[in-house]
DNA sequence: GCAATTATGGACTATTAAGTCAAAAATAAG
DNA sequence: CTTATTTTTGACTTAATAGTCCATAATTGC
């Protein structure tokens, strides 16, 4: 294996790139912008990532593992999981009313790309699933320690709050009182029971 | 007044616009893809609408005349107020079932420009409001038809269940399958009671 | 009919986009 | 040291972008 070595960190440079395709988008950020921000040439980016839309493919699933890992051990802690699932529903709308709030890059690129995205489509679409399935197991749990009824359908509540959360993602990006998003939490928060 | 006369009608220029804008988004809508899709000429379109920036918010501005038109006809049926706001939702959620679902042009203007585009910021947050508005009377009419208890904080679910659907606006737009939507409309509906 | 006014059609400009090419620089193996 | 291999650098290419200019066409008021 010969040849020159590579002058910057991969992992470091895709990290940038996830930066801001998640704070632009895909359309709006040009090949340019990631070249500065990456600190790379250009002829890097092509040797390290192949494309423009491989290195966004690259992004979001970089995104999506860490993305993952939180969400796993938000709803893991320990202590009650019927507050695990408040806490962390809270969080995002705290997130959410900030009034520089750039979304979650699976819902960013969910609306953007997945229509006409194959790529981006099932990218997006798993880790939805996976999100669901963290928060139902998190629910299965509640109802284990008795916080929830047995009657809970947890895979259908499951499915509601992370829509809840794609909502957030939307009003968040347009002007949005603090207040709004506490009666929205409120209510979504008040099938938990 | 003299000179030539319009050769198009500008309303129906406008249509098409916003057909082409709420399909393909801002960004992904081409000059080129909009005079032919309008079938006028490049200059006709800056003569009538100014500038690309300009026509499309005219075409939201459209649109939401057209939408809360609609809303509002759905909402004010005669007959009973929940079942008015269950059926409404419930067409939107097959709507979002769509393969094709294009989602709801407020939505998606949030989403994509809202963040850096203070006009277009204006206009979505002012439509959302009266969307919003327009569940809160339908609410405020079930409870007084006995529908939903007294004390039923209409505000608060209103904004819930407009959060709701902007949820089933992105998932719509990954690949989603009808039980999903059916599992969140049914516990989000489940709050009216 | 003539002058003033407005719309059309099509060429044109300037900028930006993603992606490529090839020479120069750096490294490892023989 | 030499050769083979890889990365860097920056110029280049091709296509598309939003927007402008201007000559021509159509219209109304006088």
């Amino acid at each position: 294996m010969a040849g020159r070595k590579l002058e910057f960190d991969r992992e470091q440079a895709l990290e940038k790139a996830m930066e801001l395709f998640w704070l632009q988008g895909y359309n709006a950020t040009g090949l340019n912008d990631l070249l500065k921000h990456m600190g790379i040439q250009r002829q890097s980016l092509y040797n390290a990532f192949g494309s423009k839309h491989e290195l966004f493919i690259e992004a979001i699933t970089h995104y999506g593992k860490t993305i993952i890992r939180q969400v796993e051990e938000a709803l893991n802690a320990p202590g009650s999981p019927l507050e695990n699932i408040r806490n962390f529903l809270a969080n995002i709308a705290t997130k959410a009313a900030n009034p520089n709030y750039r979304g979650c890059f699976v819902a960013n690129s969910m609306m953007e790309l997945a229509p006409h995205d194959p790529a981006v489509e099932e990218v997006t679409g798993m880790l939805a699933r996976r999100v669901e399935q963290a928060l139902e197991r998190a629910l299965e749990r509640a109802v284990i320690t008795g916080e929830l009824t047995e009657k809970t359908n947890t895979r259908e509540v499951a499915r509601f709050l992370y829509n809840t959360i794609l909502g957030l993602n939307v009003r968040g990006k347009a002007s949005l009182a603090r207040t709004s998003i506490d009666d929205i939490l409120q209510v979504a928060l008040s099938v938990l029971k």
